[in-house]
RNA sequence: GGAGGGGUUCCCGAGCGGUCAAAGGGGGCAGACUGUAAAUCUGUUGGCUCAGCCUUCGAAGGUUCGAAUCCUUCCCCCUCCA
């Protein structure tokens, strides 16, 4: 592909490139570029939000380009300075080792494995004398550090900086020497980071990477960044069923960001669906071709199918849905109240939940409401219990 | 090292001797409606053998008929000064 072809997909839906000048001149040199980027060890279980990233590493793959998957061994002893969370626990090679694995089997999903390079930093970095790490540190100023927006933000509001956390960009700086990267990619709110990686090439005598930020993905509730901690993410192992349901409850607004960030529909396609809507198109059903691309991607076309036909059922006809699982549950003696039936089912968190439930007219028995608290179950009944419209369960009492 | 301020139920945040399982908001859950697990509205939101009982307001003691509220010690966080 030209140069103007590949710029163009490489800038698509990123936030910003520099230097895009630089960039069109390693192009020029007709060989595959070194593409870097980095990953945290400690949080294996990735979700749609990572995958902004991982997808634009895709195109890269497909543009010809090599992809370094980096897996930051030796960063993460360092923490993430964010000032959240700065006393880590650091994690044994075991568990690194562990965490890369999950992360191939997930990241190959959408990378092609073969032209796929999984790097650690500790193997060079495991290296470094302690001299080495004073030679990098003295290639950067307090000032300089503190341009970055967390670091400025907490030294002027009087919170603390572990002096440890300036090692931070600065060896994910070094990553960049080591790999001899000719591109990185990143967050948005890695911008400070990756451009630490610039200027250390350069006091290396490399020439200086080119920065790619992506756009961080909102989570489920629109309004904080996905993140497995706040609990609004779309993981990529989960179920079809609940990777579709969780992409349809998203709201019509923040729909048009999921596509924007993470569909590979063509900008005119999706120009058109916008368009449609405005005119009248209901929003719901571009929803559904949206996340039936992504539970395709993720597992496959009959899966997304099912998920589709189950979401159906159940939210526009109140069927029962068909996989529920089935409990077996011991009364002992006694008929087993509905209360400990909801709560043993696992259905409610507690037996003062389930009687809320029941008051509130959520429970359903074999698909009838039930309002009377006392209901009882005798041994050998077989039903099917429900709560609000997403919690089934098969139960027989033995 | 010195001087202040603070730690409340999932989160933020009121309460300052009984009427407190603790206002209000957020989030969650349920119901109604619907075009969907959108939006909107309503209800609900510690646990239990549930008209009653048990546990909770940083931790441990104490005062009191009675404490989230008062006292003592301890732990942790923040601000200002050095």
């Amino acid at each position: 592909m030209d140069i103007k072809g590949q710029l163009e997909v490489i800038k698509r839906g990123a936030d910003e490139l520099l230097v895009e000048q630089e960039l069109v001149e390693k192009l020029r040199a007709k060989r595959p570029l070194r593409v870097k980027a980095g990953f945290d060890p400690t949080a294996p279980d990735l979700h749609i939000g990572h995958t902004v990233l991982i997808n634009k590493l895709r195109q890269f793959q497909d543009l010809g380009h090599h992809v370094i998957f980096l897996i930051g061994d030796f960063t993460g002893m360092i923490g993430d300075p964010t000032g959240k969370n700065t006393t880590r626990p650091p994690l044994t090679r075991e568990q690194v080792a562990d965490n890369a694995t999950t992360y191939q089997e997930q990241v190959f999903k959408i990378l092609d494995r073969g032209r796929t390079e999984i790097a650690f930093n500790s193997t060079w970095m495991d290296k470094f004398s302690p001299a080495d790490m004073i030679r990098l540190a003295a290639s950067y100023t307090v000032a300089r550090m503190l341009e970055r927006d967390d670091f400025g933000k907490r030294y002027r509001g009087g919170q603390p900086i572990a002096v440890h956390e300036f090692l931070y960009p600065l060896v994910q700086g070094y990553d960049s020497v080591a790999l001899k990267a000719d591109i990185e990619l990143g967050g948005t709110d890695q911008k400070f980071n990756l451009l630490v990686g610039r200027e250390l090439q350069r006091h290396y005598g490399q020439p200086s990477q080119c920065v790619l930020t992506m756009p961080l993905l909102e989570g489920l509730d629109g309004v904080n960044k996905m993140s497995k901690s706040l609990g609004n993410y779309v993981g990529i192992t989960e179920s079809p069923g609940e990777m579709f349901g969780k992409l349809m409850s998203t709201s019509d607004e923040l729909m048009w960001r999921y596509i924007e960030l993470l569909s590979f529909e063509s900008v005119a396609a999706i120009r058109k669906w916008k368009e449609e809507v405005g005119q009248g198109r209901n929003p719901r059903d571009i929803k559904v071709a949206f996340a039936q691309e992504i539970v395709t991607r993720f597992h496959s076309p009959a899966a997304a199918k099912q998920a589709l036909a189950d979401f159906e059922a159940r939210f526009q006809r109140d069927e029962i849905p068909a996989d529920i699982p089935e409990v077996q549950l011991n009364g002992g003696q006694e008929p087993l109240p509905l209360v400990q039936v909801l709560k043993q089912a696992g259905l409610t968190a507690s037996t003062s939940e389930a009687l809320r439930m029941i008051e509130q007219g959520g429970v359903r028995v074999n698909g009838e409401k039930v309002s009377d608290k006392s209901l009882r179950f005798a041994p050998g009944e077989k039903f099917v219990v429900q709560v609000g419209k997403r919690k089934f369960a098969r139960v027989s009492v033995a």
